[in-house]
DNA sequence: TGACGTCAAGATCCG
DNA sequence: CGGATCTTGACGTCA
């Protein structure tokens, strides 16, 4: 029977409960990157030039974080240079006070759940105690920009466990020490994770009942550094999950997928949609799933059409795709034309066909028609001296030369600006899986 | 001692 | 000369 309230509240429930995806630090579509700052180049000077364009390029992130309906997403860490070392005595909240208000203005209102993950120099269990003290400071840099930007306890850093050092259970134990010599404020933050190398999920689990800590489950490191005679992943999943409470907010995962013939624990330069479709479909909900990836959001943009599907959304990412795609394989491309032309395209097909398309081995012919396509933008206003290099590019291209001819097209781009192919990832970085 | 992972800065090479 | 391609770096652990 229909009943608006109860139908009001089912949706409310859905939000609640909804799986919601986002990416790290970088991102691949914005316009600035961030600095860094090294020891000889240190002055007051630098350093405050520094944080000032770093503070901007973050307002840029946010906002393309804002427009694109992002919700979770990780700062990084190098926000300020040597932001945890003594070298840098800079009271930096306050003199970037206008900046940061901006900023926390900006993470509430688009409301984004941001998080921070220390490296790994982090480490609090090191039998060192310069090394303990040093990650002591680090995570209180960590808590210091946290509170700059608003943050509440259920913005977290997430951190490794740490060094063995030849016996895992005493390092364990110091690790218990150190972490209940923290002020109440790093405390509040902190979460651990499990590793590829030294401490599985069951490690960090005992660690997690002993502190009370929340767990983040990564997948990629489970695959590769399982506990002895562990289950099925999805056991680990549900009790990692478990550990967050309700002050700590929606529990997190961090999600990743191998990247082929490289060491393990590499990421892949994309998310493959198949298989994170199939990671879906066994997590239930009430869940944020941090991507690591190196194409970073535009990963999320490809996984999120699996959570959020937008006709509008996949149009705009054929704009970008469509030339990279029309190089590797014409049939894709028309395949991809079609499947747009329909009313509710399946965003799973959309993407299937992009990276088949990217996987595909050059064909040179094939790379020439798509080369002939796109200079058809610059045809008529090029000089005849263009032309004629465009000629023997295109040679150079059948004859399996991409670079040069790569680049004549980018020369050419720049130089007869199209607002169309502007927006194409064709001459952006970022688009090393189709090992352009 | 270098690899690990990552990416900007600086150096150098190339057309 | 601009652009592409390399080498380096503040930090810790491990082989």
């Amino acid at each position: 029977m229909y009943n608006k309230d109860r139908q009001v509240r089912i949706l409310k429930d859905r939000k609640m409960t909804e799986i919601r995806i986002g990416y790290a630090c970088l991102n691949e579509d914005t316009q600035l990157n961030y600095r860094t700052l090294r020891k000889d180049k240190m002055s007051q000077e630098n350093l405050k030039e520094i944080i000032g364009h770093n503070l901007l390029v973050l307002k840029e992130m946010l906002l393309w974080n804002e427009k694109n309906q992002v919700k979770v997403y990780r700062i990084s860490s190098d926000l300020i240079p040597f932001g945890s070392s003594p070298l840098n005595g800079l009271a930096w909240e306050e003199v970037f006070q206008e900046e940061f208000k901006e900023l926390r203005e900006l993470i509430k209102r688009s409301g984004q759940r941001i998080s921070f993950h220390p490296g790994q120099y982090t480490v609090l269990n090191s039998p060192k105690k310069e090394v303990v003290e040093a990650s002591i400071k680090d995570l209180a840099y960590h808590e210091r920009l946290l509170r700059a930007l608003g943050a509440n306890s259920t913005n977290k850093m997430v951190l490794h466990v740490g060094g063995v050092y030849g016996d895992k259970k005493k390092a364990l134990e110091r690790f218990i020490e150190n972490y209940e010599k923290l002020d109440q404020d790093i405390k509040d933050h902190l979460v651990i994770e499990n590793d590829h190398r030294s401490y599985n999920m069951e490690d960090v689990l005992y660690l997690s009942e002993k502190l009370k800590l929340p767990l983040i489950f990564d997948n990629l490191h489970h695959e590769i550094n399982p506990p002895d005679q562990a289950g099925p992943w999805k056991d680990y999943f549900l009790r990692a999950k478990k550990t967050w409470k309700k002050k700590d907010g929606r529990p997190i995962i961090h999600y990743s997928q191998q990247k082929k013939d490289d060491r393990p624990g590499s990421h892949s330069d994309h998310i493959e949609i198949d298989s994170f479709k199939d990671f879906l479909e066994d997590l239930g909900e009430n869940l944020d799933i941090m991507l690591e990836v190196k194409d970073k959001n535009r990963s999320f943009l490809s996984c999120n059409q699996l959570i959020n599907p937008q006709i509008q959304v996949l149009r705009d990412q054929w704009s970008k795709y469509k030339y990279l795609v029309l190089l590797k394989s014409h049939k894709n491309y028309l395949a991809i034309r079609e499947l747009l032309k329909t009313s509710s395209p399946n965003p799973l097909v959309f993407y299937r066909l992009v990276e088949e398309a990217a996987k595909k081995e050059w064909d040179w012919g094939q790379a020439s028609n798509g080369y002939a396509h796109i200079w058809g933008y610059f045809k008529k206003k090029a000089s005849p001296g263009e032309k004629d290099q465009y000629e023997k590019h295109l040679k150079d291209l059948a004859k399996g030369d991409l670079k040069k001819p790569w680049a004549f097209l980018k020369r050419m781009q720049k130089k007869y600006p199209n607002d169309y192919l502007s927006q194409s990832y064709l001459f952006r970085p970022g688009n090393y899986w189709f090992k352009g």
